[in-house]
DNA sequence: GGAATAACCTGGATGC
DNA sequence: TGCATCCAGGTTATTC
């Protein structure tokens, strides 16, 4: 599932081959794909044909294009890969994908004609146009923008823990005023982002915290850990290229990546703990999954 | 206002 | 073999 380390891979694909292309074609084929537009298929089109992309950016899980101003907007494309979104650059021409939802033909003043193709099989993930407003710390608003901007759909998403401006003291004090359980401070996209169920299973596992443990309840050494653990699984993925499961996801050449060999908990359901043995459990959890070690792991063990 | 839950969606796995 | 059901999970709207 596309988590920061994944989308951070897509998003140093697209950049050398998108910025500063010139859109020349839009192809919206399922509107389901702009559920984040305000607009029309068409009006999405004719709105992005003839725009310029300055480069490729990214905060948490969200990935936007920035765009040459158009009659005095400032404005950028707005792609959230859901579950299973994949942005893919293909050959002008090139067959569609299998659920291929938008395609884009653009050209590079370098690197000639090239198509942008949005592919995604459950259709949690979209396309949009989005005015881009200013960061209210005047910080570049994400990997691969030096501008303090973020499209206002992306406003309320907190900077991610491999952000030069994340707040270690505000994340800190989030979770000293949360009653709820670790793990879903964990996944709340306004606290800290780019954190989904698996990484949030990896890190809570190395830091040896069960995730159900208050987060009011860990003590700074504990939140000093899982903070630490978190940046170590987040800049290990993005080293390995990503997780995949079943191709659901792949970078911009459709390659898969290779960090699932090194899951130590998540989907590891019955199998050893790598540290202590015992056998991995599955609980469910917010609708979805926890996979937690019962002795490294203990619900009670949160100070130290 | 904060926290918890349901809904959205598709395809693969599983059970009958 | 074919059909029904379950499961995966990021985000957001709704409910508590």
């Amino acid at each position: 599932m596309p988590e920061l380390p994944e989308v951070e891979v897509v998003r140093a694909g697209l950049e050398p081959a998108v910025s500063g292309a010139t859109v020349r074609a839009v192809d919206v084929l399922d509107e389901r794909a702009l559920t984040r537009h305000l607009g029309t298929g068409a009006e999405f089109e004719a709105r992005l044909v003839g725009r310029r992309i300055r480069s490729a950016a990214r905060r948490g899980k969200f990935l936007w294009l920035p765009l040459d101003e158009h009659g005095g907007v400032d404005e950028a494309l707005v792609a959230h890969l859901g579950m299973s979104g994949q942005l893919l650059l293909r050959a002008p021409g090139a067959p569609r994908e299998r659920h291929e939802r938008i395609r884009l033909e653009v050209e590079h003043p370098h690197h000639g004609e090239l198509s942008v193709v949005f592919a995604d099989q459950r259709t949690f993930g979209s396309l949009a146009i989005d005015a881009l407003v200013a960061t209210p710390d005047g910080r570049p608003g994400g990997r691969g923008s030096d501008r303090p901007a973020v499209p206002s759909q992306v406003q309320h998403i907190a900077r991610d823990p491999l952000d030069p401006a994340f707040s270690d003291a505000a994340f800190r004090a989030a979770l000293a005023r949360k009653a709820s359980a670790v793990k879903r401070v964990l996944l709340d996209q306004t606290v800290t982002s780019g954190i989904g169920n698996i990484y949030a299973d990896e890190a809570l596992w190395a830091a040896r915290i069960h995730p159900e443990t208050p987060a009011l309840a860990l003590s700074s050494r504990a939140v000093t850990r899982v903070l630490g653990e978190v940046r170590v699984v987040l800049e290990k993925a993005l080293a390995e290229g990503g997780t995949s499961f079943d191709a659901q996801y792949v970078n911009v050449n459709g390659q898969a990546g290779y960090f699932a060999h090194s899951l130590n908990a998540y989907g590891r359901t019955g199998q050893p703990c790598p540290r202590c043995g015992r056998p991995i459990v599955r609980v469910g959890f917010m609708n979805r999954s926890s996979h937690y070690c019962p002795r490294c792991q203990r619900l009670t063990a949160v100070a130290g």
